[in-house]
DNA sequence: ACAACAATTAGATATTTAGCTAATTATATT
DNA sequence: AATATAATTAGCTAAATATCTAATTGTTGT
């Protein structure tokens, strides 16, 4: 999990994904739509890859990848998850104290 | 929204929101959690503010934060909508060129 | 006024990260 | 076999990040 967000924390990285969202891409083809070089690109294919937020594939001499929409979604969720609210009781639980000796 | 990832990427930030999500706490109650020293907590406290995920108000010589829970829900959700099924049309559009001349 | 406390700022360091060019690997074409 | 193409690896650098200790600021209590 910490590696999702590690992964999303880059723009770069959260654009690639938003890219696979439509479909699979090779890594050339991710790669024309920024203005970086392809090393670069690769490196964060990789750290894509890491986090389990996409899979690829070898086909030819290209690499295809597609998003693993999945973990992407138990990460997002599962995070937003523990903010949910947890019962409508009080506003906070051991609330600020002031230090004040009583 | 950019400031938003680059906070939740690490995990003692995003601790930290975890234990606001159950109340205002001061800066040396939130630190008492962690075992890096008050400085580090200082600037962390300092990332989550400039990406407005927290506010804080100096109260006699403590420093209370509070979650604003509103722009974390509207960052992760707004990221996730990016995702969000658009029709349930084709699995993809334009899809992977092979690149083969025809 | 002074001491104690809470927090931040200053200043330094080690690690990680994003970026580059050049070289390599693997596949496909001629 | 030689060449071209797609991608990654190697090796490097600059910038950002997380951390520390020491010093400073601001507030409260004696």
């Amino acid at each position: 999990m910490n590696s999702v967000f590690k992964a999303l924390a880059d723009p770069t990285r959260r654009r690639v994904l938003e890219l696979l969202r439509e479909g699979p891409r090779t890594a050339g083809q991710l790669a024309d739509n920024f203005a970086v070089s392809k090393p670069t690109m690769s490196a964060h294919f990789a750290v894509l890859k890491a986090a389990d937020l996409v899979a690829s594939e070898k086909l030819g001499k290209q690499v295809v990848f597609r998003l693993k929409l999945s973990v992407l979604e138990d990460a997002l969720l599962g995070f937003a998850g523990l903010f949910a609210d947890r019962g409508t009781s009080a506003a906070s639980t051991t609330p600020v104290e002031t230090g004040d000796p009583a």
